[in-house]
DNA sequence: CTTGAACCTACAGCCGCTGTAGACCCTATA
DNA sequence: TATAGGGTCTACAGCGGCTGTAGGTTCAAG
């Protein structure tokens, strides 16, 4: 029987974030103890580990949701898990094509910049003009 | 003299946001009509801009209040501006490294994957036993 | 003068946690 | 068996950066 603390422990995560996957329903109401203590077996330890896992490759959790409802029916094809991990892939490199293109705007801004005082900087020009832009960005964020 | 519904066309900013950017002090209060509506001038404007086109590179909003800042003091050394733009590259240099070691595994559990039944998905497989993975990945978000 | 689009404030919600306060429990040692 | 102190409990607020809603007011065109 494992306290939540050593559940964290062994998973990397911490005490709250179990508390909050259990409020969300992506781990289940574990037992307890006469105190009122939540006391875990090894299913819930996968449970969390898994979930862990998923987030480090960056899936959110309502997708970790769906693969772990999927693992829930071995049977089944496995065409669906197939699709969310592609679709994890796709919004990875989507992600990572536009952090591509603000590198690029940034490091050709940081080059271009040799200015002593801030009323030269080519850097506060560029942002202060799109037109200097090359790149026109999509969505801010990631 | 601007109303918030022409500053945000110009600018591509929703209304409620150029409001929240008031709120955290990011946009000066602006004048307003006898009915109390905001009122803007070209400087809002730019400044707005400015601010849009800063999150268009990925800048927090904490960053693009520093630049502000300095930009208003013209005379001084624009190393400090330089070492904004600088922080931000290695951001996002830090960030598409950490997608890239992301995509490749992704890739790898996509391309492994052969099987028909959920029972047998590797990707569930790599996503249960973490020593099946070949990365080891930092903290997850971006 | 009327209409209806735009504006106002105030507040809740998104994601995925993280931190806090104040109380309670569990276990090891004296 | 008493106590100390670390772990756990609930409940709620806060992070960043917005976005959406409700219910009301104002502005400008016709």
């Amino acid at each position: 029987m494992l306290s939540i603390g050593i559940m964290a422990k062994r998973t990397g995560t911490k005490v709250q974030t179990i508390r909050y996957y259990e409020q969300i329903g992506l781990m289940p109401e574990p037992g307890r103890t006469e105190g009122g203590q939540r006391r875990y077996g090894g299913v819930e330890l996968d449970r969390l580990a898994f979930i862990r896992h998923a987030r480090e490759l960056g899936f959110s959790l309502e997708a970790i949701r769906e693969l772990l409802d999927l693992s829930d029916s071995p049977e089944r094809s496995c065409a669906q898990v197939d699709a969310v991990a592609q679709r994890q892939l796709k919004e990875v490199e989507a992600r990572i094509a536009r952090l591509e293109a603000l590198r690029i705007e940034l490091q050709r801004m940081l080059s271009e910049c040799n200015a002593d005082r801030v009323a030269d900087c080519r850097i506060l020009q560029v942002l202060r003009d799109h037109e200097e832009c090359l790149a026109d960005h999509g969505k801010p964020g990631n």
